[in-house]
DNA sequence: TGGAGTCGCATTTTT
DNA sequence: TGCGACTCCA
């Protein structure tokens, strides 16, 4: 063994070595909660290009999120040094994109192609829609969902399984394949699209696929348990069955994004896909206390197609689960930012270790209002923020013009922005003209005088405004950096000027974002600068005439990296911020550890879902597995202390809901709560009059806390002010309180039941909160 | 052209 | 309840 070798697997366990040191052909990593999987990827990658000396630029790692690339890379960096830079580390998206744009021509498409996101996507939709006359018949946003959905499975419109009387179906695939017109037009690709373009390109191409597997002979993918169709499609055509060296590594107990296409049964079937594939467990955790583990295990056991695997520990079982019973919402979230508080002061906790959690982004505002009364610092943690805002979609729109005027969705967007007098009716004939040449909008407007019904006043501002975009366009193709090309863009747009003219404090901080845009392009500059001086330094090593090992993005100019970038990458760096704690979602969370985790919402109706409890078989759902899942990620986010929490009562959307506590707690027995079965803490009041009705308990294996809970909460009665509560009654329905006389459960009350049933008087114990 | 008013809707959202 | 999309008017 040499020193290299040594070194990379010092500190590792068994089955991680055994990860490492595997030595070719189909591998899958079932790697738990918190079981060193990146450490696992990033030294079998190090291994190979040290020990067995496998040229960096024939390694392609593929993660989910540009987060997990980044911190990939790093790691690769501190491993490899220079040679890193040869590996091909990145999303899905991101490395479809760098080979779709380097197969353009194949697809239909050129170089310059953009990606539209979400927002240009309905607007494309919707133009689809409109011109097929079909504007009422569905939700736009339903028809692009389901084509999401059909991109996902990899399916082209003529792949769509549609049966005959499906007229919503038949619907869909019509909108869909002039959707994929309009994009092919407008030389634009959407998310789906980077997958599906290159799977049906290899798909009808092997010369070209070939290409890329004489070049790629090892492929791993991290978080594989959220595959969807197509990108489990583009690996076993990149790394095809039975032999390739494909190492996968997940856990098929975190997939939590079936919603968005993936297919567990991609984790799940690995082996029968390849046969003969090894599959290694990591169940060794590093990360939590063992009774954290054990909660998780009992949650997440229930589900019954997994693999079964259990995570264990070295650590000390450590405190126990606490949990926080709550009248309602507010309480709840005043007792977090207590126990926070708390945390801090004695536990030597500090804020950035600490996390508090929900199902639905709902929750977050009284959570926020709490935090923020205790003074207690916080970061909402989201999705991408800057990218999204308005002025800098405008500006990424005039950049895309610049690089690809034919994007009809781009020029749409500015065409009047900033305010140049070109009203909707002139859009409207612009349109329609360009729909009867079958040109696109770009093409149009260099003959304004050609399109019907114009005034001059409208040709002449027409005019002007395709002689910029020409102009930008021009310029766009003698530059060599990204900076440049947004600063011309700023200022012959006067996008900028027109802001602070404006005055206003938004206008001042929209304008501030659009400085904000263009130092982002320098900066993007100097980093590829340094990379490239990086990559040239590089050892350069023999390449096989027949392989083209140049970089992926080779060839990408630099504003087109740009643009791709800000596509694909979104806010660069949206880390947590430094000393707070860190308030995000469930799904958000995964990836993320924290020393104290509070978990809130552990409601029936709220977590799970409401969505997942309907369904003949709820229990048995997938999406109530799912859930389930959601819910051991939440559990194994946390190293030291876990918190969990509910409210007898929450208004949600407007509404008071009773939830009795979530299934998910009578998972956990009772003792890694330390509760005592005996011992159960009475929980607060409901205020103010539905004094719930103890409900008769048969004795089961959970912890007993739903004893003290009504499951539906018939009213007691009458006690305090009710006036203005929302009850339900079994024939009236849902109505509001007008008045109430007397108390307990005989008091009159007087409730308005809205629609045709008006005013009524009834008898309390008959209602119930609504 | 944009600002106020109204309506309807409301998991999760890696790219 | 609270937001965003859409409509209608000055």
């Amino acid at each position: 063994m040499n020193a290299h070798e040594s070194a990379l697997l010092e500190d590792l366990n068994d089955p991680q070595r055994e990860a490492v040191l595997h030595h070719g052909g189909p591998l899958l990593v079932l790697s738990g909660a918190g079981s060193g999987k990146t450490r696992v990827i990033t030294r079998r990658v190090a291994y190979l290009v040290k020990v067995h000396e496998v040229f960096p630029w024939r390694i392609l790692a593929v993660t989910f999120t540009n987060k997990a690339a980044r911190e990939m890379r790093e790691r690769l960096v501190q491993l490899l040094g220079r040679q890193a830079n040869d590996l091909v580390v990145s999303t899905f998206h991101s490395s479809a994109a760098m080979i779709l744009r380097r197969e353009a021509e194949h697809v239909g498409l050129t170089r310059s192609f953009v990606i539209y996101d979400d927002g240009d996507q309905l607007n494309v939709v919707k133009r689809a829609m409109r011109e097929a006359g079909l504007e009422q018949s569905m939700q736009p946003r339903e028809i692009l969902s389901r084509i999401d959905q059909e991109k996902n499975q990899a399916r082209l419109p003529e792949d769509m399984e549609v049966e005959p009387g499906d007229e919503r179906g038949l619907l869909v695939q019509r909108i869909y394949h002039a959707y994929q017109e309009r994009l092919r037009a407008a030389n634009a690709v959407d998310f789906g699209d980077l997958l599906l373009l290159l799977v049906t390109l290899f798909r009808k191409r092997p010369e070209v696929l070939e290409n890329y597997r004489r070049r790629f002979h090892h492929v791993l993918v991290d978080e594989f348990q959220d595959t969807n169709p197509v990108q489990y499609a583009l690996l076993k055509q990149l790394a095809p069955p039975p032999s390739a060296n494909l190492v996968v590594v997940g856990d098929d107990d975190q997939s939590i994004y079936r919603w968005r296409g993936a297919d567990v049964d991609n984790i799940l079937n690995f082996p029968r896909e390849y046969p003969g594939a090894k599959v290694v467990k990591l169940e060794q955790n590093y990360r939590s206390d063992r009774n954290i583990l054990d909660a998780a295990y009992e949650v997440i056991r229930k589900n019954t197609r997994r693999m079964e695997k259990k995570l264990w520990s070295d650590r000390p079982a450590g405190q126990t689960l606490q949990l926080m019973l709550n009248r309602d919402e507010r309480m709840e979230a005043q007792e977090v930012a207590r126990q926070i508080l708390a945390l801090q002061r004695e536990g030597f906790i500090k804020f950035s270790s600490m996390a508090v959690f929900y199902r639905v982004n709902a929750q977050s505002r009284v959570l926020e209002e709490a935090l923020r009364l205790a003074r207690v610092p916080y970061t909402l943690v989201s999705g991408r923020s800057f990218y999204d805002r308005a002025e800098v979609r405008d500006a990424s729109a005039y950049l895309r013009l610049m690089v690809n005027p034919r994007s009809d969705a781009d020029l749409l967007r500015i065409i009047n922005t900033p305010a140049r007098g070109i009203g909707d009716t002139t859009v409207e004939r612009v349109v329609d003209h360009a729909n009867t040449r079958n040109q696109s909008l770009y093409e149009v407007l260099a003959e304004p005088g050609l399109i019907p019904a114009l005034n001059t006043t409208a040709v002449k501002r027409l005019r002007t405004f395709h002689g910029l975009l020409e102009s930008l366009h021009r310029y766009a193709q003698g530059t060599t950096d990204a900076a440049s090309a947004v600063d011309e863009m700023l200022r012959e747009t006067k996008l900028v000027e027109t802001l602070v003219a404006e005055g206003s404090d938004e206008s001042t901080t929209r304008a501030e974002n659009l400085r904000e845009f263009l130092g982002a392009a320098q900066e993007f500059d100097l980093n590829r600068a340094a990379a490239a001086v990086a990559a040239a330094s590089g050892p350069r090593v023999e390449v096989p005439p027949e392989v083209d090992a140049a970089p992926l993005s080779a060839d990408t100019p630099p504003l087109q990296a740009f643009l791709e970038q800000i596509s694909l990458v979104g806010d660069a760096d949206a880390e947590v911020g430094e000393g707070r704690v860190a308030l995000m979602t469930l799904h958000a969370a995964k990836g993320l550890e924290f020393d104290a985790v509070f978990l809130t919402g552990l409601e029936d109706g709220v977590f799970p879902h409401s969505r997942a409890l309907k369904g003949e078989d709820p229990d048995n759902g997938e999406e109530m597995a799912e859930e389930r899942r959601l819910c051991y990620v939440g559990f194994t986010r946390a190293r030291k202390r876990l918190f969990v929490s509910l409210a007898q009562c929450r208004s949600l959307f407007g509404e008071l809901r009773y939830n009795p506590p979530s299934r998910f707690l009578r998972d956990v027995p009772p003792k890694l709560f330390g509760i005592s079965e005996q011992d159960i803490p009475e929980p607060p009041r409901p205020a103010p009059m539905a004094a719930p009705r103890k409900r008769t308990w048969d004795e089961d294996d959970g912890p007993r806390i739903d004893r003290s809970y009504s499951q539906t909460s018939d009213m007691d009665g009458v006690s305090g002010d009710v006036r203005g509560m929302r009850v339900r009654h079994e024939q009236f329905g849902v109505g509001r309180i007008v008045a109430a006389d007397g108390t307990g459960p005989n008091a009159k009350v007087t409730v308005e039941f809205g629609g045709a049933v008006g005013l009524k008087r009834v008898i309390a114990r008959f209602l119930m909160p609504g």
